[in-house]
DNA sequence: TTTCCTTTTCAAAACGTTTTAAATGGACAG
DNA sequence: CTGTCCATTTAAAACGTTTTGAAAAGGAAA
């Protein structure tokens, strides 16, 4: 593969010109850059990026570090993130460095890859409550952004969607259709999207009068057995609920299954939303009966998260840096108005 | 961030010396040694790798291009070995850079990374037949490594398990039962390791005397909706298959659900077997009843295919360059004998 | 003719390492 | 005293770019 050195010697230039030529700078002569860039072209000459970045100081990549635990709730959703950041990072032709968290210590791995001085910045996902990766790369100065956010008040850079939202939305639409017993299927306790879901549960329960008892909002690593688990224990209640609110199709899933194996009917006995992250294989039209969802694909947050990243790394401008979007509702045949034998609330 | 020139000067040294004594060359004295490694170590040095790689040429870092299709059948399992491999390269301190293949031509991704020169080698997944980025990178003689194999006959490096062997597992399984009606549901047929299973499948069953017409042997992207829709189709057949071989968990979840639709009980009207990734998500002894499979992790063909990269980039020795896996058969609540009113041959 | 621009090109340094070939200094033998 | 050998260290080149500061060439104005 042909060097610029040796195009240079090939034209008896100097490798300033050839660089200057092949890089735009007015000061080269327009003949000069014609017969450059023609060599160039012939010998197929391409810019050893090892050899830019080493003078340059950047490497043109970026680094996406995720948990190996294989019970972790994101290796679900991670493909999804990942496919879209990187076709979207593609564009300005950073390339995305990937590795697993092996170490205990959730900022080792950042420590280490930032050693290596082999990327630019971050994409850091998963956030929990005081996130120490996040105060890491603060203090270090590295760029970063986060998919989601550390707390509501983060100053750091994120994409994230509004989770109060997502639950609020989920709860007006039962409390609109009667249902006065609903119950939470949450996420995990440390995740901040799912103290935020709670929050806004909370929030929107205590806005409309309506009365929760602790056992029915429960926290779970958002798997399909946990779904089942949850659902069978509400269902077995004294008073179970009327109407479950998951926090995510995978476990809505469960909550079926649960349903159906305890003879319940969706939707006339119960109820079920759940929030949904649009993942191509389990697609809530296709649930039986189709699935009423919160609905915030992933693949939509990919776009904005770049974006985010690049300016923060200065190489491009406009865009905010701190973004939230909000989930949709899309009404399917899960949710129904409420049996009046289910209409009594909890005390 | 101290460098290698910075500790030569605060000591007064060469930063040839400095460089010989961190990379533990025999030729210098003891005493030097120390001093420099204390040095180091006082001022938190790291080599710059970039540097490191501009003067030896490598890049320490391996590219994995997956396919942007979102209807791909492997953004499920990519995740798996994505996470797998990541952590066993990183013992060797090589980076994984992941990129999606954007371009409808299947090379040209291969193609730009390697001109960038930021990979030393490749890992390839999902390989048809007559694969043309094994053919484009042996034609370049870029090391890589390929998650299956373009053909039986590969000479090309690779990890893979016996396909063969899992639908011959599986076939022999049930003709043990007593099944004579067994049908197939395999993956895509440009998928080498579903011709391969094909292969098997048909091998086995004229090997046992058994006829399986060619309406029972279906491919199909391997979702859940395939199976659900394939096994309706089949099921529905004047002479309904006995037993159906499924290319995955997913598909078998499909099947499942077309069969409980039906009224069809599973293991005494309808016995299923598939084969299983092991996919943390989707547990085949959580299905009711659980799934009988011919199992062969993902998360375990991560090792040998990590070796046998690293290996055939000069890193390491002794790794055969080819490696083939069987599957093994785990027996659960999912297949039984037949009963007799299906028990007679298809003609 | 000199001075002063302008346009274009160049030599050299820089980025942070590794590696090659050569130098240094001391010990020892002759 | 000279030469040889050894252990250790060094200067310099190399990797492939970009960038800095300067120079060269040519023309115009004084």
């Amino acid at each position: 593969m042909a060097t610029l050195k040796q195009i240079a010697k090939e034209l008896g230039l100097s490798p300033a010109t050839v660089s200057r030529a092949l890089n735009g700078f007015p000061e080269v002569n327009i003949d000069t850059r014609k017969l450059v860039e023609e060599t160039a072209k012939q010998l197929e000459y391409r810019p050893n990026k090892i050899a830019q970045k080493l003078v340059s100081g950047r490497s043109g990549m970026v680094g996406m570090i995720v948990r190996i635990n294989p019970r972790s709730p994101f290796d679900r959703t991670f493909a999804e993130i990942m496919l879209g950041l990187s076709s979207r990072l593609a564009q300005h032709d950073i390339d995305l460095v990937f590795q697993v968290a092996s170490e205990s210590d959730p900022v080792e791995s950042y420590r280490k890859m930032i050693e290596k001085q082999i990327v630019d910045g971050f994409i850091v996902n998963a956030p929990v409550a005081n996130d120490p990766r996040i105060a890491f790369l603060t203090k270090k100065g590295i760029p970063f952004v986060v998919h989601g956010r550390a707390s509501k008040d983060a100053v750091h850079p994120y994409f994230d969607i509004s989770n109060n939202g997502v639950t609020e939305t989920a709860v007006r639409h039962l409390a609109a259709l009667g249902h006065k017993r609903i119950a939470l299927l949450n996420g995990e306790k440390t995740a901040v999207y799912a103290i935020d879901r709670e929050e806004g549960f909370r929030a929107t329960v205590a806005d409309l009068g309506i009365h929760v008892p602790e056992r029915m909002i429960v926290n779970g690593q958002p798997f399909e057995l946990y779904g089942y688990e949850a659902a069978k224990a509400m269902l077995a209640d004294a008073t179970p609920p009327s109407a479950i609110i998951c926090v995510s199709t995978v476990v809505a899933n469960g909550v079926y299954r649960a349903a159906g194996e305890l003879g319940i009917s969706i939707p006339r006995d119960l109820s079920v939303i759940a929030h949904d992250d649009d993942i191509p294989q389990l697609r809530a039209e296709n649930f039986v009966p189709p699935l009423t969802v919160t609905s915030a694909p992933l693949q939509a947050s990919c776009g904005p998260l770049a974006e985010i990243l690049i300016t923060r790394l200065g190489l491009a401008q406009g865009t905010p840096l701190q973004q939230v979007a909000e989930a949709e509702l899309i009404e399917r045949a899960s949710t129904a108005p409420v049996l009046s034998r289910l209409a009594t609330p909890w005390t």
